[in-house]
DNA sequence: CCCTAATGTGAGCGGTGCATACATTCTAGG
DNA sequence: CCTAGAATGTATGCACCGCTCACATTAGGG
């Protein structure tokens, strides 16, 4: 565990600018993720960050991809191998919980022009998306697995933003429980 | 139609700021969207626009209930009055092929922190919202129209941010097309 | 016809991303 | 152990941005 003894070398400034990252982007959002401030916050100079992260992107890169990795983790913890339509929506509201308790995080994953050429962020996105494809293949083994997936997600994805814009009520959480659920069933309750 | 006879005073500056503001959207997505770059475009100095636009975020809102009126006329054109699964369908396909077509756009008018307490903005997303309510009603008069339109909405929605976004392969429209044809008779094919 | 309000200008402040040249420290290989 | 060179952090500077303020110009109603 390296540490800072003097002051010149910081000792793990790439780990520390995630951190300060997220950091800024839970308090002042997206606009407030800047270089510079991730510099200020590790106690560092403006430049010293472009050591390992190539520009702006790269740092946001990166931040997305942790953010991914923490869904899929929120995802799994939601119901360790949902079958019913029922543990379906239990994920499914996993799903929008993470997307309004992280909103600024939710937002840097998917609504930003992101990098494809992004390899950290490519493969936990990936991650993501196979989960999702072999839980829909476990529970429902008869219909089309990529139709199928691709709905679920499409239809949670949807209403996690439809929320976080306002333009769905999302003052009472629980309510919003109970929609996302139904919208769910909805999908599933009646396939073959 | 006024005409910018001399010079100092433009004529019409705010439309001709909206228009500016819409061709750098598509030029060079929303990071060149600056109030200065549209100063230069409109050929008038970089202040002009605060008289017409108290600060980015009302020219950005202004763009996007633009774009919130272009969808609706566009998902209007799509089928004049939809009933079938097959008709909502077509609808939900001309919504992602929205934005598809004007990627930037999209963003502007879902994908940012949106100011609630702009009142042009709001009633633009409210003429949607109650689109596809009333679409929804009128195809499916049995059902519970507001779960219903809400999970409608949320699945194009989701459809098309994942395709943005390239978590979903876009590379071929007639694809997405049928793809997107398929999610939509999966949640309305097996409604009572 | 002139006075006021509307509109456009200019300079300037603090912030940003990023390139470049330079300083310091860590770490191998002799 | 000692020293080159790689890795890491610093300082400076440029261009751009949003936004404020004082000022110039003009349109249009009394």
């Amino acid at each position: 565990m390296p540490q800072a003894s003097s002051s010149y070398h910081h000792g793990d400034l790439r780990t520390t600018c995630l951190r300060a990252a997220r950091e800024l982007l839970e308090e002042d959002g997206s606009a407030g993720l800047s270089l510079r401030a991730v510099a200020r916050r590790a106690g560092v100079s403006a430049t010293a960050p472009y050591r390992h992260y190539a520009d702006r992107d790269a740092l946001v890169s990166a931040v997305a991809a942790e953010g991914y990795r923490e869904l899929a983790a929120h995802l799994a913890a939601a119901h360790p191998s949902p079958a019913t339509p029922d543990d379906l929506a239990a994920v499914g509201v996993a799903y929008v919980r993470f997307a309004l308790d992280h909103p600024a995080l939710f937002r840097v994953m998917f609504a930003e022009p992101c990098d494809p050429a992004n390899d950290e962020r490519a493969t936990a996105v990936a991650a993501v998306s196979e989960y999702v494809a072999g839980l829909v293949r476990r529970a429902f083994p008869g219909a089309d697995p990529e139709v199928l997936a691709t709905a679920v997600w499409a239809l949670v994805h949807g209403l996690a933003f439809l929320y976080l814009d306002g333009k769905l009520d999302a003052s009472a959480p629980d309510v919003v429980a109970d929609r996302v659920g139904a919208a769910v069933r909805a999908l599933f309750g009646t396939q073959p």
